[in-house]
DNA sequence: GATCCAGATCGACAACTGTCAATACAGCGG
DNA sequence: CCGCTGTATTGACAGTTGTCGATCTGGATC
């Protein structure tokens, strides 16, 4: 329970509402971002998805190239930058070295995306409207 | 439902185990990055946090230049990488544009990250052990 | 219409990122 | 010890991204 204290900022002389929730302040927000960097890139996500897909819960470096049509240098990079953000870990096993994930920061990062996150994410909205509200929450796609 | 096929892929001569899942392909996995580059830099991550964190769920620009220590330039140019990503939704009332979450968008990244997601992230291990394992699954940091 | 204000767009620039070929490093088998 | 193989590191380079000042647009007010 993030306990949404309510800050009186605000004047409300011109737009917006008040808050009702803190936000994320920048040392946080940058932590995050990190991690978010890991996954904002289509290998990477390849590389996540395919050990995840492996049966033992671990694939080494041999098994990732392949299928991703990259070559071993670029894998080994996306590798690192996964590892750094914690998001794999990785052991060497004789000549071979193995990933896999680490499930709980996966997790986390889709905690913070989901309903107990930073922002409400469901329709859990306090049903505001002596604002300037005007349009209902629909869908724009 | 993803419905976990098993392709029998491998002829386990070296390392690795068989696929029990089918990774993502190319094509999934470029749509999946765009959206995670977009939450991919504290000062978007931060925007997100104020819009969700108003009362009535939207926020206008006026609101959240300041608290972010940016140019109104480079605010307006992330809001518009967020729009374009369908994290938010922009609407011109007078002389204000107010901008809200779309909570379907970041509930669905939470779900691919997660437990339904594209990797098991639970404990919901087929407990291998025929396998090249040797360690326990460990913290390793 | 002139003016003012909130936002968006443009142009430029430095910083970062993804990629690969070449090379280095680490175990293993002879 | 020597070569072989799997993985990591380096160097280089093109493409992308974050940032800002300057400028444009569009609604509101006088």
């Amino acid at each position: 329970m993030p306990s949404p204290l309510a800050l009186p900022l605000l004047d409300a002389d011109s737009c917006s509402s008040p808050l009702v929730r803190t936000p994320l302040d920048e040392g946080r927000a940058t932590a995050l971002a990190l991690r978010f960097k890991a996954l904002a890139d289509p290998g990477r996500l390849r590389l996540l998805s395919l050990i995840g897909a492996h049966e033992s819960g671990e694939a080494c470096v041999c098994d990732l190239t392949e299928p991703l049509g990259l070559s071993q240098p670029t894998v080994s990079h996306h590798l690192k930058v996964l590892r750094e953000a914690g998001l794999v870990t990785s052991e060497r096993r004789g000549t071979w070295v193995h990933y896999r994930l680490v499930p709980e920061v996966l997790a986390q990062l889709a905690a913070e995306l989901g309903n107990d996150g930073l922002w409400p994410v469901a329709s859990e909205r306090p049903a505001v409207d002596g604002e300037t509200r005007t349009r209902p929450t629909g869908t724009t796609d």
